[in-house]
Order: C-alpha cells, then sequence, then structure tokens
DNA sequence: CGCCTTTGACCGGCGC
DNA sequence: GCGCCGGTCAAAGGCG
C-alpha cells in the first residue's frame, strides 16, 4: 500500500470514507461501481473525467484549507483534485454551509481538476517509464538523464507530499462524515417530532408513514438516547440504578404512555407498537478463529451464559470507551460451524468513535434502522415492507443479509461467512473464490477468510447490481479488473481502514435509505482495542 | 491500583 | 405458580 501512488490513495482512501454515507447511492448502481473497477485496475492509475459517475467535486475551499495545514507547504492551484465518489457533492455541500467557505470558490471544475491531476500522472508516467524516447529526441543522453532525474525526483517529492495531504484529507472527510452523521441523525429525529405532532394534530393515523417513523424513532432515539431494551429491562428491575436507563423501549407501558401520537390505540397497535417495544439488533456472521472479532470499540466482558442449543456459550459484552454507553453485543459460535463467529450488536454509542468503529457503527445503525423501519408486518406502505426494502437496499443479492421477524428482536444478519452466489455483477468464478483469501488479510478484522456474503433469507431480491460493489472502495491495483465481491473485500482487508470500508459497504446495503447514524445503531466490527491477552483469556 | 474476566446468583418474561 | 431461558449484576480474582 505503501507504494500506491498519491492519487491512487487519494481516491480510494476519501471514497472509502465518503462511501459510508448512502444518501444518493441508488442514485448510480452501476455505474459507481463500473467507475471504481475501471480506475483501480487501471494500469497507470489515470484518472478520468466522471462527472456522470459520481464524481466528487471538491470544495476549493476545503481543499486548500487541507493543503494549507500541510507542512507550511503552500499548495499550488492545482492541488485540486476530483475525488470519484458518489454524494460528495450530497456530502460536501452540506458541510459547505457549516464551515462557511468563501462562496466564490466553493466547487473545483471537474474538468479542471481532472485534467491537472491526468496531466501530473501522464507527466510521471513519461519520466518513469519512457526515458529512451528523450534520448531519441536527439538531446544529450546524459544531460536529458539528469533532466528525467530531477524532474523525476521533482515528482516523487510532489507524490508524497500528496500522500501526506491525502492522508489529512482522509482525515477531514473521516471529521466532515462524523459530523454528517450527527447531523442526519439530528434531521430524523426532528422530521419524527414534528410528523408526530402533525398527526397528534390533525388526529389522522397514517399509517405507514407512523410506522416508519416509529421505527426510525426508535432507532434514532436509542442513538440519541442511548437507550437499549436491556437497560430498559434493568430500569425496570430496579435493583441497579444504571445510568443511562429509561426503559422507553422496552417496556409496552412506555411504548402508550409516550407522547401525544403513541396515545393514539391505532399507533400501538398491532406490529407498530411491538416494533417500538422490540429492539433491533444487527448480527454479524465472519470466520473466525479468535474468540472476538476485534472492532473500534472497547469492550467489557459482562457475562457469559450457556445458550439453549447451542454447546458453545455466549458471551456478553458492553462497550466500554464511553461512561454509559448502552451499546452491547454478543458473541457467540455457531452451533453448527464452529468456524463461524455470530456477534450482535445492539444499541447506539453515546460517544464519538474513531474511524473504523463509527464506520460500522453507522453501517448497524442503518442496518437496525432499516429492520425497525421494515419489519413492521403491518405496514401496508409498499416502502415498509421488508420485500422492497430487500428489493431496494438489496437488489444486487437475493442472498444479501437476512431479517428475522421471528426472533426475539428484530434482527438483521450481514452473512459474511460464505461463498457468495449471489449474481453480483463483477463476480469471480466460484472456483476462485477462495484464492483472494490466501493471506488471509481478513484476519484482521475477522481472524479467518471472510468470505463475502450476506443473506436476506425469506426475502426475495431481484438480483441486480450490487449496491455493495458500489460503495466498496476500490480494490488495490495489484488485485484483477474482474474482482468479486470477495476480490473487493480482500482487497480492503489490505488496508488498515478495512473495518472502514467493510462499514461502508454495508452501509451501502444496509443504510442507502435512511443514511447515517452518528453513534450507529449496533456497533462496529474492526480494528480492535482487545488485546491479544484479553483474547486469550476469553473462553472460546 | 485500575481494569478486566470469571462465574454464580438474580431478575423478568414467557409458556405450561 | 412453576420452571425454563435469556440477560445482567456484582463479588472475586487475575493481570499489567
Amino acid at each position: 500500500m505503501a507504494n500506491r501512488s498519491g492519487l491512487s490513495i487519494n481516491s480510494d482512501r476519501i471514497g472509502f470514507f465518503l462511501h459510508q454515507e448512502p444518501p444518493v447511492i441508488n442514485s448510480f448502481p452501476e455505474f459507481n461501481h463500473h467507475h471504481y473497477h475501471h480506475h483501480h485496475h487501471h494500469p497507470k492509475l489515470k484518472l478520468e473525467p466522471m462527472e456522470a459517475t459520481g464524481t466528487i467535486q471538491f470544495p476549493v475551499n476545503l481543499m486548500s484549507r487541507a493543503t494549507q495545514n500541510e507542512d507550511g507547504i503552500p499548495s499550488p492551484s492545482d492541488d485540486k483534485r476530483t475525488v470519484m465518489i458518489s454524494e460528495m457533492d450530497f456530502f460536501a455541500d452540506n458541510k459547505r454551509g457549516e464551515s462557511k467557505p468563501t462562496p466564490a470558490d466553493d466547487k473545483l471544475d471537474v474538468n479542471e481538476s481532472d485534467f491537472n491531476v491526468n496531466t501530473r500522472l501522464h507527466l510521471l508516467t513519461a519520466n518513469t517509464s519512457s526515458d529512451q524516447s528523450m534520448v531519441d529526441d536527439g538531446i544529450s543522453p546524459n544531460s536529458d538523464e539528469k533532466r528525467a532525474k530531477t524532474e523525476l525526483g521533482v515528482l516523487q517529492a510532489e507524490l508524497e507530499r500528496m500522500n501526506a495531504e491525502n492522508q489529512r484529507l482522509r482525515e477531514m472527510l473521516n471529521q466532515i462524515t462524523i459530523n454528517y452523521n450527527a447531523l442526519q441523525v439530528h434531521l430524523i429525529n426532528l422530521t419524527q417530532h414534528h410528523d408526530q405532532k402533525n398527526n397528534a394534530l390533525d388526529g389522522k393515523v397514517t399509517g405507514p408513514r407512523q410506522f416508519m417513523d416509529l421505527g426510525l424513532a426508535t432507532a434514532a432515539s436509542a442513538a440519541q438516547t442511548d437507550e437499549t431494551s436491556s437497560e430498559g429491562r434493568r430500569g425496570a428491575r430496579s435493583r441497579s440504578p444504571v445510568n443511562c436507563d429509561d426503559g422507553r423501549e422496552e417496556s409496552p407501558d412506555n411504548g402508550s404512555d409516550r407522547g401525544g401520537p403513541s396515545k393514539d390505540p391505532k399507533l400501538i397497535d398491532s406490529a407498530a407498537a411491538e416494533a417500538t417495544m422490540r429492539k433491533a439488533r444487527v448480527s454479524v456472521r465472519a470466520r473466525s478463529e479468535a474468540p472476538m472479532i476485534s472492532d473500534g470499540c472497547q469492550w467489557r466482558k459482562y457475562g457469559q451464559k450457556m445458550a439453549k442449543g447451542n454447546p458453545c456459550p455466549r458471551a456478553y459484552y458492553r462497550c466500554t470507551m464511553a461512561a454509559g454507553c448502552p451499546v452491547r453485543k454478543q458473541v457467540q459460535r455457531c452451533a453448527e460451524d464452529r468456524t463461524i463467529l455470530i456477534t450482535t450488536y445492539e444499541g447506539n454509542h453515546n460517544h464519538p468513535l474513531p474511524p473504523a468503529a463509527m464506520a460500522m457503527a453507522s453501517t448497524t445503525s442503518s442496518a437496525a434502522r432499516m429492520l425497525l423501519s421494515g419489519s413492521m408486518p403491518s405496514a401496508d406502505n409498499g416502502l415498509m415492507n421488508p420485500s422492497f426494502l430487500a428489493r431496494t437496499l438489496l437488489p444486487c443479492s437475493s442472498t444479501m443479509a437476512s431479517i428475522s421477524a421471528s426472533a426475539p428482536f428484530p434482527t438483521v444478519t450481514l452473512d459474511l461467512t460464505q461463498n457468495p452466489n449471489n449474481p453480483l455483477q463483477f463476480q469471480r468464478p466460484p472456483n476462485q473464490f477462495p484464492l483472494p483469501f490466501a493471506n488471509q488479510p481478513a484476519q484482521a478484522l475477522f481472524g479467518q477468510p471472510l468470505y463475502n456474503q450476506s443473506k436476506f433469507s425469506g426475502l426475495q431480491m431481484s438480483p441486480n447490481v450490487s449496491q455493495l460493489g458500489q460503495q466498496v472502495p476500490p480494490p488495490p491495483q495489484e488485485l484483477p479488473a474482474q474482482g468479486s465481491l470477495a476480490d473487493t473485500v480482500n482487497a480492503l482487508t489490505t488496508d488498515p481502514n478495512f473495518t472502514a470500508a467493510l462499514a461502508a459497504a454495508i452501509t451501502s446495503i444496509m443504510g442507502a435509505g435512511n443514511g447515517g447514524n452518528p453513534n450507529g445503531a449496533s456497533d462496529n466490527n474492526s480494528s480492535g482495542p482487545t488485546t491479544s491477552h484479553q483474547q486469550q483469556r476469553q473462553q472460546y
């Protein structure tokens, strides 16, 4: 990775984070995907204009701010460059209002930036690989070599500088992403309250809409109040005055006592009320020999039980990154295949998360919210029924993720353990599938080969374009151009930010319709603080 | 000493 | 009411 050019890194790294943002994903399902792959496997990393493919128009002020921070070296005007991501415009526009840039230089002209990038790359290519052509020009070979070396040195220095800049930009973008997610959840809540007010006022029950709102409220409020049902249970138990308890979501009474609209019997009715009482969970199945997949958060084990029907114990963890963080997770090996580790996340973080953790948190949050909004059986609105969600959010596969309505809690299961049979458009031939994992880069996260597949059991979706692929960051250059999702994941795992990438990918599945969330409805999966010592002490 | 895991006890929900 | 079950608590002990 260190050898990747700054431009390449810029593109995929930035995209990496940007792709956590769900909003516009559906706009260019295949386009972005092609786009990514094209660029990623292009031997010379040549960037091409891509306005139509969701090219990001980086706010100039953003860029220049970044470059100004860099070692005091002023950035040349041509440092503005295009980032090939979708949603970035949306994203940047959102933030622009906050950062108060000068309006005049809001956006960089795409063509100009592309030209700059291309020019630089072509120059580099020429200098690094075609010295001979200079000799043929009739210029003295010695002086020409000197010049070439000089130019090469300059370019290399510039590349290094760009790498550094890229690093800063990624950090900036990450921060912006966090802020964006926070704003988005805030907006969701505001909208929800507004709708509830309206519904209470006109005394009408617009069933589906309210179902959706309830679902969102459940997830979003969980995100903001750090509520989990377990906390609620504990609160009800009165023996432990734990912070963050309000029992709101868990208690049936609370569900009906809360606020104006919820007093409406129609609202409490059936699945909607049920949904508010239940808690969404996001379950991730991954192959791992490690006792626990490491993720971006710190966990403290607070219990372990033998669960019925599974010889493997189930461990209970709570997030300890911040006092009172309500996020829990359960870790248990699959009874049928003990190489599979099932991690179930629940609740929302009440604290800032490290980038990787935040990514996954956002992902699971989106999944949970989607689940809550889509798992209510009585919602007669097509938009809210699971099948619709499945088709909409997971057009790429009939087996991307599963929603369990029969479980005690509504649960989204992301299955990352199986060989993908899904009709992804850039799927590798099945017989080649395991190969990308020869080096098991995914072990950084899951400790085992990571076969990328999810399931939507019970939900049949049209085999279509991979939204997942669309949002998955581009794989390293080394990878073949025709990669499967597995390739992508493999590629991601070679990156320290694999978690973020995975999260981005999953977010693209689960969160396309509802946007991100600052604290993540559930949790994250990646680079874990769990020490090896801690892991050794764990029992599985 | 602080943080963690371990582990038995405890609690509430649920079904019979 | 009873027992089962999932989930949590909290004392005890380990580790760095």
